[in-house]
RNA sequence: GGGCCCUUAGCUCAACGGAUAGAGCAUCGGACUUCUAAUCCGAUUGUUGGGAGUUCGAUUCUCCCAGGGCCCGCCA
């Protein structure tokens, strides 16, 4: 794994150095930034808990261990160091790092946080995937979010990603939405029509049915079937589009839109089924398929095709896992809301069944969200089209202010939404000290290039005058590759959304302090790259957040 | 009955097994003639739900208990 900067050569070193005194890799050292009593007390920017990781490993004394690091550590990388309690290992920048770090930034400006994998993986990510019976409603917003910013982020750790859309166009559902529709389009002609039981009723149908009608009134010649046929596929197009245009309007794309029909046309589920009943892992009973489930630890085995001929939701996953490991990827992850969670077991056992390693599907559950308006919960029906679509919510509130805050929070804790709160109160969102960061610093940079300065010549002499406020910047501008990497490795986009308000908070006290332009020459060089470097690192940032970064505010 | 998640400051939430548990909001008090005050600085706020264990060290890991949310179909 090729270091992505300065903290990861700093972190060789000592890596190099243990392996060295015992002969055995103790693995890639971790950093983070010192906290506020350290940084006080002991001038100290940066820390690692390496020598107690060490230790640990090698049964030996991390205080000693510590000070053999110390020791390890060449003069050329320009930190001074320090040992303190039972073995925590302090850094200082000094004028060489300074340097060192802000070369990194410069050198590969929109690559600066992004690594390199000397074995990358081929990853598919899965998220959001609404039904196309109807708009993407709020339920889905989280999933949405989530998933795209995890892609984002195992792409910035250096693997091969492909953000995917399952787009669930067959079966009951679907029929079911093809006569709602075929009353509204007959509706529409001014014909008779019954509403089918158990239809779509939103709006939306009414108004597909409308743009079938007004393009396609000769289709009310057609029988019965054909009909249907024709206003299916019109209504599934239309949906597509709508999907599109709203993970559009959150600025969320996808490398690919895959459709189940497609599954269904190249035979996927029949061979998933043939591969599992080679495998002797398929079983009738009861007039139905079942799968052994409980051979990989589940609490029961699980059915398959029913006893009606028709296979369950779950053999269409099993297919569509199948299709993703021909298709190349050799990791495979899901986001999935938090009433699938009962279905991480049965997949992962498929999966093990057909061959593969259960390690290489990740299924990732994010827990509810809850919109409130007006002091109440907003409830979600699909079927008596009672929604909040998230168009609606996304106009209102702004696409970064809904991303923010559907990212800043940890997967695992359920969310509750105040919409009244978020269209009133919208400049409460921490979204916009991280972006108002982001434009001060542009700002600067405009009107330095307006003067005629050169932004990003560093030498070793303007490196000098950094103080302790610049440091403490510094250090967090050489941890961001480290907190992608983090956030990427344990898929936690809030990891990354948290860094960039300690990032942004040390920036806006650096620039209330400190004048940058109209300074002394050689001071104003240097804080001029320094806040250069930092705009650079935060606009990467946002970018894999998939927050705009904007230039004026 | 079983499963997943949660319980941390007045509120909403952070904290790869690490140092004195931190932010925002709220409350109070300060700072703009300058490169954007959507900012900054200071004050106040804790038995990390309860108990036991593991160890140099536990909010974090294990077990027990209490409370809350969600899920347990031959629906998708």
């Amino acid at each position: 794994m090729p270091g992505a900067g300065y903290l990861q050569a700093l972190g060789a070193s000592l890596r190099e150095a243990l392996q060295q005194q015992f002969g055995q890799d103790a693995g890639p050292v971790s950093w983070e930034a010192a906290p506020a009593s350290v940084r006080e007390a002991r001038h100290a920017d940066l820390t690692c808990h390496y020598a107690f990781h060490a230790a640990k490993l090698f049964h030996t004394n991390p205080r000693e261990l510590a000070y053999a690091l110390q020791a390890a550590i060449p003069d050329s990388l320009g930190v001074s160091t320090e040992v303190a309690g039972p073995g925590f290992l302090n850094f200082s920048l000094e004028a060489a790092s300074a340097k060192a770090i802000l070369r990194d930034v410069f050198q590969n400006p929109a690559g600066y946080g992004h690594w390199q994998q000397k074995q990358a993986r081929q990853v598919n990510v899965e998220f959001c995937s609404a039904n196309p019976t109807g708009p993407i409603h709020l339920g889905n917003a989280r999933g949405a979010c989530f998933g795209f910013v995890a892609a984002n982020l195992l792409e910035a750790w250096g693997h091969k990603v492909s953000r995917e859309y399952y787009f669930d166009d067959f079966g009951t559902q679907v029929d079911t939405f093809a006569l709602s529709l075929l009353a509204r389009y007959r509706e529409a002609l001014g014909q008779e029509s019954v509403f089918p039981e158990g239809g779509y009723q939103g709006e939306y149908v009414r108004e597909i049915g409308q743009r079938a009608a007004q393009g396609h009134f000769e289709w009310a010649g057609l029988p019965f079937k054909n009909l249907l046929v024709e206003l299916r596929r019109f209504g599934l197009q239309e949906m597509a589009r709508a999907h599109r245009q709203t993970m559009d309007g959150l600025g969320i794309r996808f490398d690919t839109w895959f459709s189940q029909s497609s599954l269904e046309r190249d035979g996927f589920l029949r061979r998933a089924q043939v591969q599992l009943e080679d495998g002797g892992f398929l079983y009738p009973r009861d007039g139905a398929l079942w799968f052994r489930s409980t051979a990989f630890g589940d609490d029961k085995d699980r059915v398959m095709i029913r006893s009606n001929g028709e296979p369950t939701y779950f053999a269409w996953d099993i297919a569509y896992n199948l299709h993703k490991r021909e298709r190349g990827f050799d990791w495979i992850i899901d986001v999935w809301g938090p009433d699938h969670h009962g279905y991480v077991m049965r997949n992962k056992a498929a999966f093990q069944a057909l061959g593969y390693n259960a390690d290489d599907l990740t299924l990732l559950i994010y827990q509810l969200v809850r919109w409130f308006e007006q002091g109440e919960e907003v409830k979600m029906s699909k079927r008596t089209g009672e929604f909040l679509t998230l168009d609606e919510v996304t106009e209102a509130i702004g696409r970064d202010a809904i991303l923010f805050f559907l990212l800043d929070r940890s997967p695992d804790s359920t969310l509750d939404f105040n919409l009244d709160l978020a269209r009133q109160q919208s400049l409460s969102n921490p979204v916009f000290y991280v972006q108002y960061a982001y434009t001060r610093a542009f700002s600067v940079e405009r009107e330095a290039i307006q003067r005629g300065l050169a932004i990003g010549e560093i030498d070793l002499e303007t490196c000098q005058a950094y103080g302790p406020a610049e440091h403490r910047l510094l250090a967090k501008i050489a941890l961001a590759p480290e907190e992608i990497a983090t956030a990427a490795a344990s898929l936690l986009p809030h990891r990354l959304t948290g860094f960039s308000k300690e990032l942004s908070g040390d920036f806006h006290s650096f620039y209330h302090d400190h004048r940058i332009l109209g300074v002394d020459a050689s001071l104003q060089q240097a804080r001029l790259n320094l806040v250069s470097a930092f705009r650079i690192t935060l606009g990467n940032i946002l970018t894999l957040l998939g927050l705009s970064a904007p230039e004026t505010m």
